[in-house]
DNA sequence: TCTTATGGTTCTAAAATCGAACTGTAAAAT
DNA sequence: ATTTTACAGTTCGATTTTAGAACCATAAGA
C-alpha cells in the first residue's frame, strides 16, 4: 500500500491518516490550534525544514484542512488558518494529547491545562456514545460493515479490482 | 527537531507522535484493534513489508504499547496484543476513524459502523468534558502551561538548555 | 547602502522505505 | 522419503523521503 493509496482505501482510518498521518503535519497542526498561522511562525516552533513545512501547508490546502488567506500585497503574503474541516481535527488532538498526559509525563507533570471556558474547570477529555452518553472502551464496540464497506474479495491488501487513475482530493 | 528527540519534547502531544505518529503504526494499531494478532496478520492485511513490520512491532513492544506473547514452542511463535496502555488509545483511533466518517467517505457511505453493547445503537464518538460533561469545541477551551511545562526561553525550536544524550524509553 | 523580515525554492547528503530473496523449524501433503 | 506449506522473521540493493544548508526575491528600516 503506497501513499496515494490511502485514500482510496474503504476505511475511514486509512484515509485519515493519509491526511495527517505522518509527523510533521501533526506538529503543524498543533501549531494551528495553538494560534500559529504564518510560515515563519511554523518554521521557527517546529524546527521543520523550510522545504518540507512548504510541501506540508500546500497539502493540508489542498486536501481542505487550511485555508491559505493574504493578509498583505507587495509582497504577498499569506496566513494558514484552518478551515472547519480542520477545526473538527480538534478531537484526534485533544486525544493524542490526554493520551501523552497519561502515558508519557515525566515526574514534572503536565506541561499543559486544559480549561474549559464553559465551566471553568481544568479537564481531560472524554468519549462518550452519541446515542447513550456512557464512557466509551474498545471492548463495549461492535463494528460490523457500513455501506462503503469494499465486498468481500479474496484476502490480501486493498481491493481485488485496481482502482488506480481515480484520484481525488478531498 | 529529530524523531529521538520527540519523546523529551515539553509537549504530550509531541512525546505521543513519538510513539503513534507514522503511517504505518497507526495502521498496525488499526489491525490490533480488529483481533489481529499475529505477524503473518498484521502484513497480509496490511501490504507492508516484513522488514519494517518487524521493526514496528518491536518498537510497540519496547514502548509498552504491545506485549509479545509466545503461543507455542518449536518453533517459538509469539502473539502481539495491545496492553492497557495500548487499549488507551482507543479513543485516538476513533476520533481518527470518525473524523474520516464526516470528511472522507465517498458516496457509498462509511466503510465500517458502531455499534455500542450497552445501549445496542449504532453511534459516533463525542468528546467531552470530564467536568461538566458538554460537548468540547476548540474555541471552548484555553490551555495555560502545567507543571511539566518548560521554562519560557528564547524562542526557537526546543529548549536552549540541550538536553541530548538524556534518553529514557517510556 | 546594508541589514532584517518574510516566504519560499533549490541542491546534496543522509536516512527511511520498498521489494524481493533468503533462513529456519515443523507440520502436512505427495 | 521428499516436497510443499505455514509462519516469523532477517538481509540486501534500489528507490523515495527527509535533513540541512544555501540561495532568491520583495520591501521596510537603520
Amino acid at each position: 500500500m503506497r501513499w496515494d493509496e490511502l485514500e482510496e482505501e474503504p476505511c475511514s482510518m486509512a484515509r485519515t491518516i493519509g491526511v495527517i498521518g505522518d509527523r510533521w503535519t501533526l506538529l503543524i497542526l498543533r501549531e494551528c490550534f495553538l494560534r500559529t498561522r504564518r510560515f515563519e511562525g511554523f518554521q521557527s516552533a517546529l524546527g521543520i525544514t523550510r522545504h518540507l513545512l512548504a510541501e506540508r501547508l500546500k497539502k493540508l490546502v489542498r486536501l481542505g484542512v487550511l485555508r491559505r488567506i493574504p493578509y498583505q500585497d507587495s509582497p504577498k503574503r499569506h496566513e494558514y488558518i484552518l478551515t472547519q474541516k480542520g477545526l473538527d481535527l480538534y478531537p484526534i488532538m485533544m486525544a493524542i494529547v490526554h493520551w501523552g498526559d497519561t502515558h508519557m509525563v515525566d515526574e514534572r507533570g503536565r506541561p499543559l491545562l486544559h480549561q474549559h471556558r464553559k465551566c471553568g474547570k481544568n479537564f481531560d477529555p472524554v468519549m462518550v456514545c452519541s446515542e447513550c452518553g456512557e464512557t466509551l472502551s474498545a471492548k463495549e464496540v461492535h463494528t460490523h460493515p457500513g455501506p462503503g464497506a469494499r465486498v468481500a474479495s479474496a484476502k490480501g491488501p486493498a481491493s481485488a479490482t485496481k482502482t488506480k487513475a481515480r484520484r481525488r482530493a478531498a
